[in-house]
DNA sequence: GCTCACATGTAATAAGTTACATGATTTC
DNA sequence: GAAATCATGTAACTTATTACATGTGAGC
């Protein structure tokens, strides 16, 4: 369902292709919704158009594939307005860096300050691309939840800059108390 | 694979059942790990101790159902922080809340608000279960990890009530025209 | 008497990923 | 000549969810 409703999210705001859209769910705003492979989006296409919730055209310019554009209609329009209103699933965050946090003892200093640079990196890098969204964006709501994601990354940001060093000392600490037991 | 490392990541703590992972899972500071139902974890038990990670034992409390007891074995210690060290995913964060506030202006102002309500609402359950837990917290690792839940998810907070107004009134603001549209 | 908490497990199903299949054009 | 970008799609597989199946004891 995940799927679904991201290809209506960017349907609504103008027509795509299914390559447009895996290249969307990769980067930026989109982030926050999905991550979807090609396998999931052509599918999902598919089913839009069979549900008569899209409409599709083929583009061709000469030396390239052909390209299958994807337009909303309004039977699409109102069922993803509907399906917005749907049970709310709750905001979910899976932290595959904040598991390395919590086994810091256990990890080999330069293995976790490795990850720990990866992980600012990968917010730094992660700020940047919604400011420069932000800072080309003129619908106001693309900017609030660009704004929101901003900040907040920032504040997790932070809090690793400020906090790095107690994670690597535990590190340290246990791993002398390895090389001691081992003499 | 998220299932399996959230179970050995709790087993070298201490020893539990499925049923224990299982409410580990639903809140506190393993939601940034996964959220497991019985069908991924009594499975993922099974195979862990087919594997020769963890061993069993039947505990029986005269009128309570036996409880199966699961202790990780040296071997599944270091299964686990091998399997720490392999190739890293990327956090991810899946927002249904910011979906809606990206089409806010599609929204029926009294939905949004109660929508604004409920994750506020979930954020300051959240930042409450994890300052709990934290008070109680005497693993420096566990803190940390603890910490970096709060402050960012206080960030996160702190921004919906700062900015919910603006999202509000864009739902008002379009739904006013919707209604004049009909007149 | 009802509901909640304890406690384990399976089967059917859903959803998505990875790898495969194909092929032209542009850039280095 | 190699690699990257554009472009669509399928098949096999993995993973996890939901609903089902079963049963006791405690508190209201």
């Amino acid at each position: 369902m995940t799927t679904r409703k991201f290809c209506l999210s960017v349907l609504v705001k103008g027509e795509t292709t299914g390559y447009e859209l895996r290249k969307l769910s990769r980067d930026g705003l989109h982030r926050y919704f999905t991550d979807a492979s090609y396998g999931s989006i052509y599918p999902c296409l598919n089913k839009l158009e069979r549900e008569g919730l899209v409409t599709c055209r083929e583009e061709t310019t000469p030396g390239k594939p052909v390209r299958k554009v994807y337009t909303i209609t309004d039977k699409g329009r109102a069922a993803f307005v509907e399906e917005l209103q749907e049970p709310p699933f709750d905001d979910t965050y899976r932290s595959p860096f904040l598991m390395l946090a919590l086994h810091a003892a256990h990890l080999p200093p330069e293995f976790l300050s490795e990850r720990i640079d990866a992980r600012e990196d990968e917010l730094r890098q992660r700020i940047q691309a919604l400011s420069e969204e932000l800072s080309i964006c003129s619908n106001p709501a693309s900017c609030w939840t660009l704004r929101s994601g901003i900040e907040t990354m920032a504040a997790a940001l932070k809090f690793i800059e400020n906090n790095r060093s107690e994670l690597e000392a535990l590190s340290h600490a246990s791993s002398q108390a390895r090389v001691q037991a081992a003499e």
